[in-house]
DNA sequence: TAATTTATATACCGATCGGTATTTTTTTGT
DNA sequence: ACAAAAAAATACCGATCGGTATATAAATTA
């Protein structure tokens, strides 16, 4: 069983994630906090040195979770192409999903936190550049095993891939329209099927 | 010439506006906009209703100079294809113009007004709008004159374009690598003659 | 240039900020 | 069940927040 440490920390970084997913680091306050956990500052600081090493927290929970998302739509197919198209069906559902945490986190704090919170860009840029080397491996797996064209240049299409998402997500988020992630996502399978599959 | 208060005016959005779109709402303290502009606080509100304000007036200047920007570039060239391409060619440049004012008045403030200021949030949306809406009159234009393919929807195309800017700018200014935005632009000049040119 | 208006600077307000020392409560191990 | 340890609640800190009333200085008009 978890201790009671253990359990109040990932309790705060339940509940804290999306408070400041929604609002960035300097609009959320610890009032703000306290509120959302239910807790004391006793208690928040008790588990957390400050707030600036609790919402560097806050973002890894948040991406660990979208990642888990993820991987169990990709998981359930076999080829690159495939988990490839498995992505944009995730993106796709992201919307509703999305609407509770209150937008990527990737995308919000990297807005949020370039100029102001350098600790936690870095983490942000580190994720990206995680994510992208993702993709990169995706389809070089797919050069490989003769899914994908050999004159593709991975590391091109998989930053393309990921920007191309995230305007669609700020569109969406923004404008409250999931039009555009829909229509972002048809258009990243017509790019993959004419100029990545083989 | 101006009155000593339109120049004053004048002078704290020219110094503020880069601020707020920098920091953000929140984070930019009266205390950074006095530092900014060289003025007290007295000067500020004497000008200012109050901080909200100071911020929306900031927000309509850093769209103002980037719409005036564009039309310097699609108003050197006459059909709406070649619009199309001055606006792609635009954005290429727009990576070391934008560096000085941090990043995309459009992205940050959307991502920074979302669910913590209703009245900035509205404008940012009403300025997307506008943008697209221009987009969309730039398509139909190339449709009525025989430049562009019927079949092709307007709207559609207006809104994805604007997406893969925003998302290509969004990952060029957090991870401070232009390739984003430069390989988006060749991107959508493919697209725009892929699908839209006749 | 003197009088008046306008603009800016100064000094201060209550509220809230992040953070901490201390006390009280709750777990935990025996 | 009890003692020791850990966790959470409370009360408070100085600093900074946005905003304002008032005093001073500068621009404008006659």
């Amino acid at each position: 069983m978890l201790s009671k440490a253990e359990r109040t920390s990932q309790h705060i970084l339940e509940t804290t994630a999306p408070v400041f997913n929604r609002l960035g680091y300097a609009s959320t306050s610890m009032a703000e906090i306290t509120k959302a956990t239910g807790l004391t500052k006793g208690a928040i600081y008790g588990n957390f040195e400050n707030k600036e090493k609790l919402a560097l927290s806050s973002f890894e929970y948040s991406i660990k979770k979208i990642s888990n998302q993820i991987r169990s739509y990709t998981s359930k197919v076999k080829t690159p192409i495939e988990k490839l198209h498995a992505l944009t069906e995730f993106y796709r559902n992201y919307h509703s999903y999305s609407q509770n945490l209150g937008g990527c986190p990737i995308l919000n704090m990297g807005v949020d936190s370039k100029n102001n919170n350098p600790d936690l860009l870095k983490r942000v840029k580190e994720v990206i550049k995680e994510f992208q080397d993702n993709l990169v491996f995706l389809i070089k797996k797919g050069i490989d095993v003769g899914d994908i064209k050999e004159t593709v240049d991975p590391k091109k299409y998989a930053y393309r891939i990921f920007a191309l998402m995230e305007g669609s997500i700020f569109m969406t988020i923004t404008m409250n329209d999931k039009a555009y992630i829909e229509d972002m996502m048809d258009f990243i399978d017509e790019m993959i099927n004419r100029e990545l599959k083989k």
